[in-house]
DNA sequence: TATGCGAATTGATGAATGTTAAAACACAGC
DNA sequence: GCTGTGTTTTAACATTCATCAATTCGCATA
C-alpha cells in the first residue's frame, strides 16, 4: 500500500512540496495493520527494521517504572498523519513502547526505504528530521505545562492540543472530536491520579468549557480553554514555510 | 575555528565514525562566543541562520509565560559537546530561547554548511538528526520524572542526569561536578518553587547522597541517589551501535 | 572590621493533589 | 430483567507543595 495521505497532508502544511517529493513520498511501501485496545504496536529495546505512521485512532508511548509493576507514564500521543516512530530510525532502541489507544490502524514503512531517501532526497530528509523535532517541540510544552499549569488548565491544554493537531490533518473539525481514552489513561498521561483527573474534567464541565460524553468531546468555549491551558499553537509549527 | 573535540566525542561514544566523516566534522568552521550569566544566546521567534553547540559551562531553553511576567519554565540543560539548537535548522523559530547559565562559551556554525552536509553525508546526517532525538529521549525521561518521582527524587534525576552526560565527554569524574544554577533556577527546571528546592536539597544532603558546596557538587552514594530517582542511562544512548 | 546585598535556609499556614473507600452508572452477557 | 464487571463520580482524610515572612549565611567592598 502506500502511505496515508494524512501524513501527505501533515508535511503540506508546513512546507511546499515538489512534484518529486510528492512522488517519492507516495511511492513509499508500507504495511497496514490493524491494533485492538492497548496492544503494543512498536516494542522497547531492540533495535526496530521498520516504523510506523498513524492512519486511524491513536497510539501513545509508555514508560513502565522499574520499581512499580503495572506503572506506567505515558510521555506521548500519536494521532493519523504522524509518523510515530521515526526515532526508532536514528537509535538504537526504543526506552518505551508504543501502545494502541482504543483500536487503531498503523502503516509500517521499511527503513530501508527511509535510508535510500535520506541518500537521495536531502530536502525530504529534512522534512522527516523536523516531524521528529516537532515531536520534541511538543515534548517541551507538555514539559512547561506540567510545570506551570494546575490540574483542570493541564487538563485543558491536552485537549486544545489534540484537537489542533487532529483539525490540521483534517481529520476534527467544529470543535469535536473522538477521544479514545480512559480518565485511568489521561492520568498516566498527565501525571495526575485517575480521582483527581475526573475533578479537573467536573472543573471544565462546570466553566462550561467543554461538553464529554463517552468518547465525544464538544468544546464549547475554545477561547476560555485556551486561556486556562495558556495554548499557543506556535510549538506545533503549522506554517508553510520553506525549509 | 574548528568545533570541539568534546562533539566529536559525543558522536564516538555511540558510533563508529568513518576517516571521512572525522575529516569533514573537523573541517566545519565555527566562530566562539562568550556569554555572560543570563546572556541570550539564541533568540526565540525569527528563523536563525546558524546553530550552536557547548564549549564550555552550561546554557538551558527558558520558556516565558504569556500572562506572567518574570516567570519562565526550563525545559532542556545543555552540557559541553551539545550541539544546542540543530532543532533551530529544521524549524521555522523557535517558541523558546537559549540562555547562557552561569559563564559559559559557544561554537557558532552557519546552516549553509549544514545544508552541504545533508547533501553529501547521509551518515553524518543521521548522527546530526539523532542527536536532536536524543535530546528528545531526555525531555521524555524529564516528563517520566515529573509525573512520577517526588522533589528529592526529581532533583536526585536531574543530579544523575547531568553528572552521566558531563562524564561521558570527559567534563567530569569521580562523581564530582561543577552545577552552575542557583536554587531559583533550579526550580524554575523541576517545577517547583525555591523553597521546596532547598527542602529537596536538604533531603539529598540529610540521607548522605551527596554534598554540596557552592557550585561543586560531589555524590556521595551513586546507587542510594540512583535509586531514588529511578536513573537509567538508557535513554542517553551511550552505547557505540551502527546507525 | 563594618556594611550591604543576594542567596540559602527555616518556620508557619494554606492550597493542590494523593490515598482509601464506597457509591453511582453503563453496558455486556445471561 | 438480572448480574457482573469496569468506569466514573463523590466523600473523607493524608501528604506534598506553594505562599508569605523572617532569619542566616557568604561574599564583595567600603
Amino acid at each position: 500500500m502506500a502511505i496515508t495521505e494524512y501524513f501527505v497532508r501533515y508535511l503540506q502544511r508546513r512546507d511546499q512540496l515538489s512534484e518529486s517529493d510528492i512522488a517519492r513520498l507516495r511511492a513509499i511501501k508500507t504495511t497496514l495493520v490493524g491494533f485492538q485496545p492497548g496492544e503494543v504496536i512498536v516494542p522497547r529495546g531492540r533495535m526496530a527494521s521498520r516504523s510506523c505512521m498513524m492512519l486511524r485512532g491513536m497510539s501513545a508511548r509508555q514508560h513502565h517504572l522499574a520499581d512499580r509493576p503495572g506503572e506506567r507514564v505515558i510521555t506521548a500521543l500519536h494521532v493519523p498523519g504522524d509518523f510515530v516512530d521515526l526515532h526508532g530510525f536514528v537509535l538504537a532502541g526504543l526506552e518505551h513502547e508504543v501502545v494502541s489507544m482504543g483500536a487503531s490502524e498503523v502503516e509500517f514503512v521499511e527503513h530501508d526505504e527511509l535510508r535510500e531517501i535520506t541518500q537521495n532526497f536531502p530536502h525530504l530528509t529534512r522534512l522527516l528530521w523536523m516531524s521528529t523535532v516537532i515531536d520534541a517541540a511538543i515534548h517541551r510544552q507538555w514539559l512547561v505545562a506540567a510545570a506551570s499549569l494546575r490540574s483542570s488548565g493541564h487538563l485543558a491544554h491536552l485537549l486544545c492540543e489534540i484537537y489542533t493537531r487532529l483539525a490540521s490533518v483534517g481529520a476534527a473539525q467544529n470543535y469535536v472530536f473522538t477521544l479514545p481514552l480512559l480518565q485511568k489513561e489521561l492520568a498516566d498521561i498527565l501525571g495526575y491520579t485517575p480521582i483527581h483527573i475526573n475533578r479537573a474534567v467536573r472543573d471544565l464541565r462546570d466553566g462550561r468549557l467543554i461538553r464529554w460524553t463517552g468518547q465525544e468531546v464538544r468544546i464549547l468555549d475554545w477561547a476560555g480553554l485556551a486561556r486556562i491551558a495558556r495554548f499557543d499553537p506556535q510549538y506545533l509549527e503549522l506554517d508553510k514555510v520553506k525549509r
